[in-house]
DNA sequence: CAGTGGTCTAGACCACCGA
DNA sequence: CGGTGGTCTAGACCACTGG
């Protein structure tokens, strides 16, 4: 039972890691090579390999082909970032999770939104407006578009079940996504639907999902800033 | 010259992100195993084990040793997200980045901050209180309180040269953090520093990382909301 | 129990870098 | 040119899961 001792590529990977915080190997520094390490640990280059390979997708150190690997300038930390579903998110929390929707409808897309889309001004798009609770009080404002390409089902979905982005993670998988996170006071509808002043500043995240060859989604949520925030963590 | 072709790994994955893509296996669904894929590809399971392992690490499937392996419930999409030094940030873009030093000052911990940093009230700490500029224009108001014992020569540091983020980064190498980002109003001193309305919301990160056995640095980063903005991409 | 994935080895060929 | 990393193979032993 208990501890196991460590795999050895996970051992590699302590080594290095303790000469770099320690400080004893500076940015710019020579890692020793594959093969030095080989000897060092009595291991095959398959596993030193890997655990080097594993330390430069970290961003701890970097590769060069011919040349070697070398101590990352600023030994960054990392961490991954995922899009993720509201609804798995509350309900993870222990919290309920319920919807209000307060549009579903197809229109013709807007000089703002058609560009964002890939599609003309005036082609039809799918929009929704709903506001996402968690245990009954408003966190989530979402106003979405879609693409009907690339969920031509979209507006069939009873959103009080599912969330328009698990419609879209099922019928739409996406392959590119770019987000970007601002402070901003909520319009006046977005502040009279969450039940908050007009004063209070809210995060905002624009999103735009890319699945296959078309834009799936443009998106913009706005979270209270009272009662919400983005929090994530990183571990070396 | 030109394009070579796709390592044979890749082209495993290749295959696997397409049949998920396509809707063809949907979440839940078994991947082929390890053995199968061998056969499929002609390749050794070494080459196939990677294909699987890193499509495990971005999330689009899930493994169990002994059960098999299986497409995410949701198939994710996720990046990596990196601690960065503003000023690298800034000069990437291609602009200057300068820096106004209000405080620097060594002082007794609060009720507030001690904890936060692991040591007892009244214990020792650093203090510092910059604004970052771009092109001249503030967009960070950086209030940071540093643990003596992870930094002892960080007074020391010319801060109009050397971000605090930079010293503790070759210093105090991390090996763990954690932020939370919110929307907030500006404080009175934060309003003024950054030059702006008091009501007008800003984005609040507060971070904290650890280096080896000690919480090196608190900090709490306040960025005007129409001049800055977090923001990234993800790709499959 | 058979089948799965987790890890590991001792070779190998290649492309690339720097001297 | 020698040394580096990028990739790959054909085996192997083990721990775990499921029926």
């Amino acid at each position: 039972m208990s501890k196991r001792e460590l795999p050895a590529y996970e051992q590699v990977k302590a080594f290095i890691r303790g000469h770099i915080s320690s400080g004893d190997w500076k940015p710019g520094d020579p890692v020793p090579s594959e093969s030095a390490l080989m000897a060092q640990f009595g291991v095959s280059r398959m596993t030193v390999n890997r655990a080097l390979r594993e330390l430069a997708a970290e961003g701890m150190v970097t590769r060069v082909q011919g040349s070697g690997t070398r101590v990352a300038q600023l030994h960054r930390i990392s961490s991954r970032l995922t899009i993720r579903d509201i609804h798995e998110e509350v309900v993870e929390r222990g919290h309920t999770h319920a919807t209000r929707v307060l549009t579903v409808a197809r229109e013709a897309a807007s000089a703002d939104v058609a560009p964002a889309l890939g599609l003309a001004p005036g082609a039809p798009v799918f929009h929704t407006v709903l506001i996402h609770l968690e245990n009954g009080i408003p966190i989530q404002y979402e106003d979405r578009y879609v693409n009907p390409a690339a969920a031509p089902d979209y507006l069939l979905t009873d959103f009080t079940q599912t969330t328009p982005t698990h419609h879209l993670l099922l019928h739409a998988p996406l392959t590119e996504a770019s987000y970007a996170i601002e402070a901003c006071l909520p319009t006046a509808d977005e502040a009279r639907e969450l039940g908050i002043k007009r004063s209070e500043p809210c995060l905002a995240m624009m999103r735009r999902t890319v699945s296959g060859a078309n834009v799936a989604s443009v998106a913009r949520l706005v979270y209270p800033g009272t009662r919400y925030s983005f929090a994530g963590q990183f571990q070396a």
